[in-house]
Parts: C-alpha cells; sequence; structure tokens
DNA sequence: CTACAACGACAGACCACAAAGAGTA
DNA sequence: TATACTCTTTGTGGTCTGTCGTTGT
C-alpha cells in the first residue's frame, strides 16, 4: 500500500488524500480533485516517506523526511537525540490548487528567506477582504466570514495575551516564540485575500474560482522545476526534496502556513496556537491532565490550508477536517506537560481564560446549509418517529402546531 | 485479571419532496 | 443557439438503530 500511486499505479505516490483514503501522485491528484466541486474539499497532504501508507503530519527538519504520527512517535520518543529534532507540522490543502497559485506561494518563500517575515505579511496587509467589491461587504457569505476572521482575530488575540502570560514548561514543547509569531503573523495578515480576488473587478468571493485559472501538468513542471519526462526519475527518487525543487522542505511547508488565507485557515492557525498554549492557558486542561505522548501535542499543531476558501465553498467543518485529530477538533489539549498553580495567573490572565473559553464556546463548527430553501421545507414537514411522511399521511410530529394526528 | 452487563456517545440510515441539474426535443 | 420539457439526483431535519468504548460488578 502506498508509495505507487493507489489511482494510476505507476506514478510515485507523493499526496494522501484522507477522504479518499488514497496514495495519489501529483497527476492524479489533480485529475481526481478538479473532477467536481465535491472532490475539492477533500483535504490531502504529504505522503508518510516511512510507511507510505499514512498521511504525514510532522516534517522532520533534521532528517528531512515527513512522517505520519505513528513514524514520528517511533523515530522521535524511541531515542534522546532524535527526540530533540525540530519537527514541523505539515499543512493540508484543499480545493484544486492551481500551479499559478502554488508557484505564486511558493516562489515568494523560496526566493527570499526574508519574505517570511516582511514581504508576506506586508504583502498580505495590503490585499484587504474589504477590497473585494463595496457591494460585497453585504453578501451574506462575505459578511459571514468576515464574522468568522474577526472572531478568530479576537479569539487570536486573547491567545496571545494568554500565551504572554502563562509560563511554558516542559522541553518537548514547540517554541514558544514561533507560536507567538504564527499568532502575530495571523493578525497581521487576516486582511488578505488573494490577489486575485482583489484584481477580479466586480468579481466576489461567489465569483471566484479555481478553475479559472489553469491547471495544466505543465504548471506543475514549471512549478517544481522538472521536466515531465524526469517526473519518473525524480518520483522514483528517495529524496522527496528534489522532486520539490527545494533546498529545504521546511521552507515549502512554512509557505503553506505563511499565506493561510482566510476564514478557515486563521481558524486553523488559531488552533495552532491555542493547542500550543492551551497547556498552560486553559484551566481545563489543569484538570483533565492524561498522559499521552508529546507527539500529540504536537498533532495538534496541525494548521489547515485551503485554497477552496476562497471559492466560499468552505467552512470551519473544512477545517476540521484537514486531518486534525479529534481532540483537535473539539480544542481539547491531549498532553499537558508539568505546570505547577503556583505559575497560574492573575486576573487578566483569567480573564482571558474565560473570554477564550466563552468564545470557544459560542464559535460554530456545524455543518453548513447549502440550500436554505430546503432547510425550511425540512423544518416545517411533518413526521412519523423523525421521518418525513406523505403530506395527509398519518404523522406523530408537526414542527408547527406540534399536534398529532391520531 | 477476565468476563459480562449496563450505559452513554456517536454515526449513519431512513423518510418525502422541492429544487437543482442533466439530457433531449 | 435558445427554449421548453422530462427525468434524475440532491439535500434537508428529527428520530431510530447499531456500534463502540467506558465503567462497574
Amino acid at each position: 500500500m502506498g508509495y505507487i500511486c493507489e489511482y494510476c499505479g505507476e506514478q510515485r505516490s507523493i499526496v494522501y488524500c484522507r477522504s479518499d483514503s488514497a496514495c495519489l501522485c501529483l497527476s492524479c491528484d489533480q485529475n481526481i480533485h478538479s473532477a467536481n466541486a465535491l472532490s475539492q474539499r477533500h483535504s490531502r497532504t504529504l505522503v508518510c516517506e516511512r510507511c507510505n501508507s499514512q498521511p504525514a503530519i510532522f516534517r522532520c527538519v533534521e532528517e528531512r523526511v515527513s512522517l505520519c504520527q505513528n513514524c514520528d512517535w517511533m523515530a522521535h520518543a524511541s531515542s534522546s537525540t532524535c527526540s530533540t529534532h525540530k519537527r514541523q507540522a505539515l499543512s493540508c490543502y484543499t480545493g484544486c490548487p492551481s500551479a499559478v497559485e502554488l508557484s505564486t506561494i511558493w516562489s515568494f518563500l523560496l526566493g527570499d528567506p526574508s519574505v517570511h517575515d516582511s514581504t508576506c505579511e506586508q504583502g498580505m496587509g495590503s490585499m484587504s477582504i474589504t477590497d473585494c467589491q463595496p457591494g460585497d461587504s453585504q453578501h451574506p457569505q462575505v459578511k459571514e466570514k468576515s464574522q468568522d476572521i474577526s472572531s478568530a482575530l479576537d479569539e487570536a488575540n486573547d491567545l496571545h495575551n494568554l500565551v504572554k502570560s502563562a509560563p511554558f514548561m516542559g522541553s518537548s514543547m514547540p517554541s514558544l516564540d514561533n507560536e507567538l509569531h504564527n499568532v502575530e503573523l495571523l493578525v497581521g495578515s487576516t486582511n488578505l485575500t488573494w490577489s486575485k480576488v482583489r484584481n477580479s473587478g466586480t468579481k466576489g468571493y461567489d465569483d471566484f474560482n479555481m478553475d479559472e485559472v489553469d491547471l495544466s501538468i505543465e504548471n506543475y513542471e514549471e512549478l517544481f522545476g522538472v521536466s515531465i519526462d524526469n517526473r519518473d526519475r525524480l518520483f522514483k527518487n528517495e529524496d522527496i526534496d528534489d522532486f520539490f525543487g527545494t533546498k529545504d522542505m521546511s521552507v515549502a511547508e512554512s509557505s503553506f502556513q505563511g499565506v493561510n488565507a482566510v476564514e478557515g485557515s486563521a481558524v486553523g492557525k488559531v488552533n495552532t496556537v491555542k493547542s500550543a498554549c492551551s497547556n498552560a492557558a486553559s484551566t481545563e486542561s489543569m484538570t483533565s491532565c492524561k498522559t499521552e505522548p508529546p507527539t500529540l501535542c504536537f498533532a495538534m499543531q496541525q494548521s489547515s490550508f485551503s485554497f477552496s476558501n476562497l471559492t466560499g465553498e468552505s467552512n470551519a467543518g473544512d477545517y476540521q477536517d484537514c486531518g486534525a485529530s479529534s481532540m483537535l477538533r473539539m480544542g481539547e489539549p491531549s498532553w499537558h506537560p508539568p505546570c505547577p498553580e503556583s505559575s497560574m495567573p492573575s486576573t487578566s490572565r483569567s480573564d482571558a481564560v474565560l473570554r477564550y473559553k466563552e468564545k470557544k464556546k459560542t464559535r460554530q463548527f456545524d455543518k453548513r446549509v447549502r440550500y436554505v430553501s430546503r432547510k425550511a421545507r425540512a423544518e416545517v414537514r411533518r413526521r412519523v418517529k423523525g421521518r418525513f411522511v406523505k403530506d395527509g399521511d398519518a404523522y406523530d410530529y408537526d414542527p408547527l402546531h406540534q399536534t398529532r394526528s391520531y
């Protein structure tokens, strides 16, 4: 299983599609996931380079390999030397990103190391969600997005306060500075939309469609700097870095995080930080401390990257489906380093905790209703034991009158 | 320590029908 | 090419049911 693309059976598998539970080469990934709107929602990530069958969650910078949770645990938990390896959370993506988008994202990060710190933030800051034409702000979906982002921002600010006020314990925890940087990056870049949205004239979110962008494999070629002829060779090469044409895979991964788009990605980033700081910040964590391996904590840092966000089709649920553990979805910490009671809290921190928990509680992760009219109809339909009944038939539940026909 | 029952949580199935989408004339 | 029509597919919510994990005996 794995290693070879499960669809074409020829190329080396690079991408793991969670929805299909399949390992795919990039060509097949593109073909399959450009088929329709549903397939475009599939979240994908890299394939674990150890077992070649599970979605990679981390990238070990030292070893330059992408690993799934199990392999990461096997590799890093057993050895004291390996346990110090720096690991990066891998991001998922959805939609059908064109080579243009990918190359744009990756090139500006690959081209200039300082981009991650300045250009990225600056460039994104110049793009505003409100830049979608004036009328768009009235558009329900855009409005909704704005609220989500606003909420995410508030949450991020809360988290920032939490992190600042919460001392970190435990050597295996990720760098607090990095996480803080992520929060700041998020706050600094939440005004972004894609340049295409901004440049699309009268187009708003709904009109923005990835399909408009060329998706030919030649572009992948350009993107990854390899010829089609060379692809086989490179796919067969054990060093995946060759394929990506990057000196350091972590740079490419950073690009995913650095260009976090609106909404879901922002939420993902918030959760990224949330998971990291929750150990010290959440009072829940103080009472529900479990003894799970540190890697699980790292697993919760998996953030989301979704191209399809730009189409306005995705929501928080998409983000949730982005390979994060169920614990992440629930926002519950899974592992907590020792944290003495004395290190807890000032009043401001308590306030921040309360606000954070309140917002977490009120945030909605429920499913998205695509057709309001159908929802409205379903809500008033008569039922028998929860099932719809034919009009005129006996029913035991009438939503409108709360009555029975028999 | 093992086996079993009881319990809760959760996911999926089920239903009718309007609306959306595809196909054809 | 545009329009009208038919047929198929999709999506909606409350309840039930089966499965799984946990807990207590």
